[in-house]
DNA sequence: AACGTATACTTGCGAAATGCAACCAGACAG
DNA sequence: CTGTCTGGTTGCATTTCGCAAGTATACGTT
């Protein structure tokens, strides 16, 4: 993937780093499904493979979206989270799942849920961002990815 | 592009339609540039090639978030709109460009138009959806008796 | 009516990115 | 020491992209 700045607009910069169709969903399983390893993206439903995927991380790492530490625990393993640029994309995220949500008509995101974000999109946004920065353990219940 | 549906993820969703390096520039020139036809799009600065435009604009129609229209005043042309799903983009577009101008050091938005997005960002949302939908498309009973 | 130009594409081709399977090295577990 | 797990890399076929050229229809000018 060959990506150098396109022009000055703010939203080609964004797409110049993630643009792509698996960039947002390995965000995606940081930020909603918590996934921190290597194996635990592969497993998302989608079927990354594995050369795209070590790409994208070392991609976002690059850019200062995603930093790369070893595991203590299992130094066969890196864990992989999201920096503070990171979090920023929160917002992104979360438009994207309205958007999606709104647009699908089989969409499994609850009606609930899309009245949070409407009724107090701050607050949303606020709580991810906390719950990942407090580095909260893996609970898989809490995915929204499949499988 | 082929593309056809990876999971249930409405973040997937989104992305198999406009995930790539060119859709969601293009619908930021019809959103932020006011653009409509063709060759406009061609001169956004990024430089897209023709047959990707063309076969962005395919895909982002049969999708319903774009609407191509015959131009009654030049029949060589053809009039590019946003539909009501396309108009429902602009909060993505809109964090893009947040997130963009917040970690691009030589951005050229201004700190002015980011605290408006921070402080009022219904208003902001409201504000561009008004304005693409004012620009009234071509709708046949409006055709019947041209001045 | 004839001629040149504009517009919106399509086509063809080399280059780059993707998808897939196989392979590999270093750590861990028994 | 052996087998397995983890996080990759490598090689190759397929797909998509980027670029240049070509085409069909419509317009504008004379």
């Amino acid at each position: 993937m060959k990506r150098q700045r396109r022009s000055v607009c703010p939203i080609a910069f964004s797409l110049d780093l993630f643009g792509d169709r698996w960039s947002l969903l390995v965000l995606r399983d940081m930020v909603f499904g918590k996934r921190r390893h290597f194996h635990e993206f592969l497993e998302s439903g989608e079927g990354i493979a594995t050369n795209v995927l070590a790409d994208r991380l070392n991609r976002l790492e690059r850019a200062g979206v995603v930093e790369k530490t070893p595991d203590p625990a299992d130094r066969r393993r890196r864990i992989y989270t999201l920096t503070e640029a990171g979090l920023d994309l929160v917002p992104v995220l979360l438009e994207l799942v309205v958007w999606g949500a709104r647009h699908d008509p089989a969409t499994p995101v609850t009606e609930d849920f899309l009245r949070r974000v409407r009724e107090d999109r701050e607050a949303v946004v606020r709580d991810f961002r906390q719950r990942l920065s407090a580095r909260v353990p893996v609970r898989p219940s809490d995915t929204v990815a499949p499988e």
